[in-house]
DNA sequence: TTGTTTGCAAACCTTTTGCACGTTA
DNA sequence: TAACGTGCAAAAGGTTTGCAAACAA
């Protein structure tokens, strides 16, 4: 866990008491579990995660702390086009990064660009629309996948 | 239909059939239908557009068609993050457009930039990764929503 | 103690699949 | 006529909701 994600944690933490939520066991873990996190990941792969420790966390529970988290702006979810919601820890400094998509292995991996970030900014004040937040994929093949004949589809 | 749309349908027959696919009648009403939107529908919206029409079209099919359109690259597909999948027709020019999501009403509205367009070409050229497309997608509150008075949540 | 949080199961919603019937080339 | 395309129903995920028991403050 980078000095970065550690300083989310307890941020997290302090927003979740001071918007007035409780700290229960699962939202702990859940929180910790996502701070130790370098990218986004989904619902199933925390609760997968957390099968492993002490108590089991329901999926239902993974969900609604995820959407409560989203609401505090603690996390964003990130559609990558799978049919799949992926959350990530919104760090408070509001750096942040973007994500390629492989198409053929599902794999997610982040890439940052200050050009693209100047770029975004520059548009954000450009259009008829209260920018808040924005998020950019790019899509095609990693480059593990780039150099297979044809591999089949591996994640899910 | 804009000129540019209706070239779309012809594009879009053409490319279908020489591909060795045949023109049902589900096919060619749904090419229609997409051919006639400015913007990215979903399934559900195609499908209830349709049950106004002469036959009715299953929904299956309408996925399956959009499924196929998309394999021939004839349909983008794009995750606005609202858990629900929108299409619309890839103008043959390549010519695009991207996306303002409106957090509150879930309005989708286009918008092109050339200056972000250049920034994601030299992206694609500076990752290691084999770009096949990109999208963008802001999120915020739209014009409409923006200058409604909304009590509530503080911005950060 | 009291209202919040949690886990389980069931419901929900979008998307996919199986299959018999219709249609296209 | 032989494949291919279509509609319906059912299945398959991912996500949400209802509810009683467990828990934090």
């Amino acid at each position: 866990m980078t000095r970065e994600h550690a300083r989310w944690k307890e941020h997290a933490l302090v927003e979740l008491s001071s918007a007035g939520h409780r700290q229960g066991r699962a939202r702990l873990a859940i929180i910790e579990l996502l701070a130790a996190q370098s990218c986004a990941v989904t619902a199933l792969d925390i609760e997968a995660e957390l099968r492993g420790g002490e108590h089991r966390v329901g999926l239902a529970t993974v969900y609604r702390t995820l959407e409560l988290l989203a609401e505090l702006k603690l996390v964003g979810r990130l559609d990558t086009g799978q049919g799949i919601a992926r959350y990530e820890p919104l760090l408070p400094s509001g750096e942040h990064h973007h994500h390629l998509v492989c198409d053929r292995c599902g794999r997610v991996i982040p890439f940052d660009d200050a050009d693209l970030e100047a770029t975004m900014e520059r548009l954000a004040r450009r259009v008829r629309f209260e920018v808040a937040e924005h998020d950019v994929v790019l899509r095609g093949a990693c480059g593990s996948c780039r150099s297979e004949a044809r591999p089949g589809r591996k994640a899910h």
